[in-house]
DNA sequence: AACTTGCGAAACCAAAAGGTTTCATATATA
DNA sequence: TATATATGAAACCTTTTGGTTTCGCAAGTT
């Protein structure tokens, strides 16, 4: 079970929960209330947000308080920001490249590419009818 | 079947063919042979991510180019910025709000979970058992 | 003590994801 | 022309996801 802060903010209900407790901690139940989903649902969501760090949960009495960490977003941020020069940049140059480049492909990529043909070739033969 | 950008990169094969294509366009047969998955898979990521617009594909005679368009990043970008206030400020006012608001969380929240409490008492019955 | 609340967990489900094979077709090439 | 290559698409399969009910229990309330 992969669970990382990628996944943990794909779903939309997710990210509502988050912006949900960023403003202030909120017991289980009172974020559950504010969505249609069942508690249970709402309960497995924040699991999720806490297995990956996103959310921290404060046990107060029988409540449990969910406050938001997001310092994990960083990641996120980080990953993103690393692309940012491809798109404000303008893509003309690029474009020629296209022009230039289609008939014989950047050759790091197509050397391992040729490692991978082999063991791809490997795995079709393990999963071959034929023999 | 909901298709969008945050979706789109929560799985890291797309996020690795997407930093492939990033540097320059390359068609899906070069992509699919620098992973281990068949190129039927591939195939599929690369036709999630065009359909989320995070890569262009340009038809050359036979071979299908894919060219990455990280425009659409901005969109992540944004959502994870407006929240970087909350991981760059210190917590320290926050955890003594926690304090006093725990036993009367957030009105505005609660009324809005008033509402859905009625709601979800009548979903709650229309999947009940009993009548 | 009896009742209400807030949770956690289990059992189940349907749909979506991520893969695999196989096959057909169009475009290059030898 | 015969062969090899690059794709697209369909049929299938298994695992994950996102939800739902139902139950049990501990902690507050009346």
């Amino acid at each position: 079970m992969r669970r990382d802060v990628f996944q943990a903010i794909a779903d939309p209900t997710r990210r509502e929960i988050l912006n949900m407790v960023a403003y202030q901690p909120l017991n289980i139940n009172t974020v559950s209330l504010n969505f249609d989903v069942s508690r249970a649902a709402v309960y497995k969501h924040l699991k999720i947000l806490a297995e990956c760090g996103l959310v921290e949960v404060k046990q107060k009495g029988r409540e449990r308080f969910c406050e938001a960490r997001l310092e994990g977003l960083s990641q996120v941020s980080d990953w993103v920001e690393q692309y940012r020069k491809f798109w404000t940049a303008k893509f003309d140059s690029l474009e020629i490249y296209l022009d230039k480049i289609q008939s014989k492909p950047n050759s790091k990529l197509i050397s391992k590419a040729n490692k991978n043909l082999k063991k791809k070739k490997n795995v079709s033969r393990k999963y071959s009818s034929k023999r």
